[in-house]
DNA sequence: GATCTAAATGGATGGCCGTCGATCTGGAGC
DNA sequence: GCTCCAGATCGACGGCCATCCATTTAGATC
């Protein structure tokens, strides 16, 4: 995320006078902030973080029956969750009969997590 | 972020019985998410993600007068985006004169970010 | 096929969010 | 003191969000 702008010198204003540049932002980076942005919007959410904690604290897959009661919210509450979670590419889902096994998608969080260090 | 559950083992649901055992969330870790999804929440919007990611760039302080010309909005919105940035602790202002000057909070993304490697 | 069940979807609701233009605030210069 | 300016705040508006209950869907059992 190269945002390498040219900051002018503060200046005294000199009266009737721009106190700083007008500087380009590079449309490049803009898309990337975007994505990123998707995401951490996707995990601005406790419960929601909280499902992304206990699905990567399983390498395995998660049954939805057993994080419903985890949380005290109804299930086509938890199950709405989810699907923000699945349309941010945070988690994916498998279905296994009459159950469904959400797992969090590999490498999902490195681009923000890149940007976060 | 200990969210250790014992996972029931899939069974074969024998007609009439749970599919899985209910499990207790640790209270504690609550506040933690809590906290860590509204640094995240705040980081969920590409203007402010931007934002940030001009001043983390800058190490020293910049000008309100020299992000404005950066995006497409309007000086209060942008005014708007530094407030919830503030107010979640992400970065913080100082006035000099007519103008003010904001600054990345040093070690405000640490939490998210250890949570996220 | 009839019945039971896990999960997703639909519809409704109250609240928060991003944006704007207009206005207020307070420091600087004359 | 008056004027000018940078930045914050206010009020309004349209849209999205989290939540619920009711219903639908798809699979398994009998």
């Amino acid at each position: 995320m190269a945002v390498d702008l040219e900051l002018a010198p503060k200046q005294k204003r000199p009266a009737g006078q721009r106190c700083c540049e007008p500087v380009v932002y590079p449309d490049v980076e803009r898309e990337q902030a975007i994505r990123i942005a998707e995401v951490a919007k996707a995990l601005g959410d406790p419960i929601r973080l909280q499902l992304v904690d206990v699905l990567r604290r399983h390498a395995g897959r998660v049954c939805v029956c057993e994080l419903v009661p985890l949380f005290d919210v109804s299930q086509p509450t938890l199950s709405h969750h989810l699907r923000k979670l699945r349309e941010a590419g945070i988690v994916d889902s498998e279905r296994r009969g009459l159950w469904a096994y959400y797992y969090v998608v590999p490498d999902a969080l490195k681009e923000i997590a890149a940007w976060m260090s």
